[in-house]
RNA sequence: GACCCGUUAGCUCAGUCGGUAGAGCUCCUGCCUUUUAAGCAGGGAGUCCGGGGUUCGAGUCCCCGACGGGUCACCA
């Protein structure tokens, strides 16, 4: 501990003066009956004549303290909100006034007191008695400016948890979200289930994935960058409607809008194409928009996101057309679209087909100016390996992504359930992968055999839950809606590295 | 991975031209029984991110590094 610290120090002292009066500090339990934000509520109507309120008896964190000598006001904070406590030496008693004068902003305080209502109208617990529940032996941020530095705050986020009530607010959004989407689906006869993270194979998505390893079967495993392949066998296994609330993780860098480990909500649906799942998407965000927001429009950022429904619907290529401008007959070649990309500026590799090119020449032109909900429709086939193809046209897939406040929310797609082509595909990718794509899907044996017995038509839909997050919280970044988002150990190569040799 | 910005007291931040490191809040002591950014008086508090260099002298200038943020790249 930080002994040298002046503060720290004082706080041990009156710690160690409690323990001398006979004190315990740091006492197992204490039977809390009231909420502060509840008798808010409750006695809003209390007035300031009434000089005995009713008894209560709560808990918290002591956020303030005012000691105004034989007298002391100060604020609890429990997890409802803050109420105001006074302390007065008449009525606690001179020996427990003076363990008062060991309190300090910080500590948690159970108060067994009546309500009254101050001259200046705060309404407040003026306490019988009061116990020490947790001494704290280290200053709070400071509770005018609160906790600014964004390193502190993610490095220690029950700091910001108690110093930015916003910030509390935002995670308390974010699970109701996640229950609300829970109650969506259960409702919709889903069936929520749990798949494999440590897969012998990392498939479902393009993306590359971190490695583990078993001892005892001496096994390398691979942590799952999505749950789709497994989700689907349980399709074969006839559980009709499934999804998961998924936590997956992706071998890459971090930025504004990316976490190396993401919750992602996945759903699968029998006997639907992407066409149902876009009216799915249209009514669970509009239903979580009402839920949580009381109407069908949302702040993000500056603008006013919409989302009633029906949202436009795009193919990408007329994306490419009508939003970026770009020139339909030169993009309707290999030659011409990586002609294109390069004038843009957007690199392209000499192995990539024009489907890839057009899908990077999206995401770098069109994606990050789709702020109303829009869906991009009918993907490249190169691009999507486990997507059921057109009918019309077998370079081009039932697909759709969902983009919202600039970014890609929901990816989907009619799944493909012929293991002829389902292997065709896989091979396609190896090529690709041979041509040095790194990103490539990988050949699963193991689900073309499930998808051989027999998988029946069926639609599956991935949404990145931290970007709804953001959306619905108007965060800038994912950093802000994950509790403790992947840092960089704060020490650096002082000692803690290199001890990855003990697995 | 590249570039830009940042790192000074527990917190929020100043720090001029290179010349003894500052403020507010927090903390301590005293007074104070309806305050709430309580008040008044007095006092304390520093690895200026780390390491090197230039200099009589570095928080300040130069180089290397750590961590964070942003932009880009990668990545849905």
């Amino acid at each position: 501990m930080d002994e040298q610290n002046v503060l720290v120090r004082e706080r041990l002292r009156k710690l160690e003066e409690l323990e001398r009066a006979g004190v315990d500090p740091y006492p197992a339990r204490f039977t809390v009956r009231h909420l502060a934000a509840d008798l808010h509520r409750e006695y809003a109507a209390l007035s300031e004549e009434q000089a005995a309120g009713p008894e209560v008896v709560i808990a918290g964190r002591l956020m303030s303290l005012r000691s105004h000598g034989k007298a002391t006001f100060a604020h609890l904070q429990d997890g409802s909100g803050r109420i105001q406590i006074y302390i007065v030496r008449d009525t606690v008693g001179p020996e427990a006034y003076e363990l008062c004068k060991k309190l300090d902003v910080g500590d948690h305080l159970g108060v067994e007191g009546s309500l009254f209502r101050t001259k200046t109208g705060e309404l407040t617990v003026r306490a019988r008695t009061f116990q020490f529940l947790s001494k704290s032996l280290r200053p709070l941020p400071e509770k005018w400016h609160g906790l600014t530095d964004v390193e502190t705050r993610f490095r220690q986020r029950y700091l910001d948890l108690i110093a930015n009530r916003p910030v509390a607010d935002t995670f308390r959004k974010r699970s109701r979200l996640i229950a609300e989407i829970r109650r969506f689906f259960d409702e919709r006869g889903f069936l929520e289930v749990e798949t494999p993270m440590m897969q012998a194979m990392a498939g479902g998505a393009m993306a590359r994935p971190f490695i583990t390893h078993h001892n005892a079967l001496d096994l390398t495993l691979y942590l799952r960058i999505a749950p789709e392949l497994y989700l689907k066998r349980l399709i074969v296994g006839g559980f009709d409607r499934v999804y998961e609330i998924n936590r997956s993780f992706r071998n890459e860098g971090v930025s504004t809008q990316h976490n190396p480990e993401f919750t992602m909500l996945e759903f699968y649906q029998a006997y639907a194409d992407y066409h149902d799942l876009m009216t799915v998407t249209e009514e669970l965000l509009s239903h979580l928009a009402q839920a949580m927001m009381g109407g069908q429009e949302i702040p993000y950022q500056g603008q006013r996101l919409s989302f009633a429904p029906p949202w436009p619907r795009l193919t990408l290529e007329e994306a490419l057309v009508k939003l970026a401008r770009l020139d339909a007959e030169t993009l309707s070649t290999e030659a011409g679209a990586r002609e294109t990309a390069r004038r843009h500026g957007v690199i392209s590799v000499p192995g990539w087909g024009r489907g890839k090119i057009l899908g990077e020449l999206f995401d770098a032109l069109v994606g990050p100016t789709l702020h109303q909900p829009t869906f991009i429709i009918d993907f490249p086939t190169e691009l999507s390996p486990l997507a059921k193809a057109k009918a019309a046209d077998a370079a081009v897939v039932q697909r759709f992504e969902l983009y919202a406040g600039g970014m890609e929310i929901a990816n989907a797609y009619s799944e493909l359930n012929d293991p002829r082509e389902q292997r065709a595909r896989f091979l396609e990718q190896l090529g690709r992968r041979d041509q040095g794509d790194l990103e490539t899907h990988g050949l699963d044996e193991d689900y073309l055999l499930a998808m051989e017995y027999g998988m029946p038509p069926a639609a599956g839909e991935g949404i990145g839950i931290d970007r709804l997050a953001m959306l619905f919280t108007d965060s800038p970044s994912i950093r802000e809606v994950i509790l403790f988002p992947l840092m960089r150990p704060a020490q650096g190569a002082q000692g803690e590295r290199g001890t990855a040799d003990a697995v």
